[in-house]
DNA sequence: AATAATGTTCGTAATTTTGCGAACAACGAA
DNA sequence: TTCGTTGTTCGCAAAATTACGAACATTATT
């Protein structure tokens, strides 16, 4: 291992595990389809689908956030959540550049 | 909030949480890649690609192996690592299917 | 038997994640 | 002004994640 090899982790690689990692949890997925089915995308609403405390909700809605997933915008009284749908895309073409790409390679075992 | 109502995720997902969850850490994204490129499978080849100690590369070959994304198998002296082609396929259904799902139904912002 | 090569497991530490209740902030209505 | 409604933030606790070096196990070679 010498100074000059760059082990570090691609740009892509880390946005992709990055969308990942924000979708690694049921309570998020569950939040994502919600917020697509678009019912309503008040946070109250999104509360009321979901086993867990306000406060835990919040954070859930916090993570999506700042992967980019969904943005929140104040309507008051309430909060109105919504998918980001230009990450959206993007991260949906990280999913399906991801697997085709080493789909394309597989050829093990 | 009564008794009856049931406020569990969905065996859906729950699953594509776990498989996100699994591809979650940009070292499990390389080593993914990394295996569908097929230059090798062996432990050694992926520790060489990756900037972090060999034990902190069998713990994410371990952590990809029980959300079932991979296998490995002992080809003595060296251990052989694989994607676990059923589950693959599986996984990228599942991520097809929620953003094609989504997708459909987003009209919102 | 001693050594080398290959990975896993153990023990540990630091950080992050998950979750909750309580307190708080912002606003409209009584 | 005082409530009530809506969500966020704070403080805390428990658990999981990430990472490492050292020790270990296994097998082949000397």
């Amino acid at each position: 291992m010498n100074c000059c090899e760059n082990k570090d982790y691609t740009i892509d690689n880390e946005q992709l595990a990055r969308f990942a990692k924000a979708m690694g949890h049921p309570a998020r997925i569950a939040i994502l389809n919600f917020l697509a089915k678009l019912d309503s995308c008040y946070f109250g609403d999104i509360h009321n689908e979901l086993p867990i405390a306000k406060a835990t909700v919040s954070q859930h809605l916090k993570e999506l956030k700042d992967a980019g997933l969904i943005h929140g915008e104040i309507e008051t009284p309430k909060v109105k959540y919504c998918i980001n749908l230009e990450n959206w895309d993007k991260a949906q073409k990280s999913f399906e550049l991801f697997f085709a790409d080493c789909k394309s390679k597989i050829e093990c075992c």
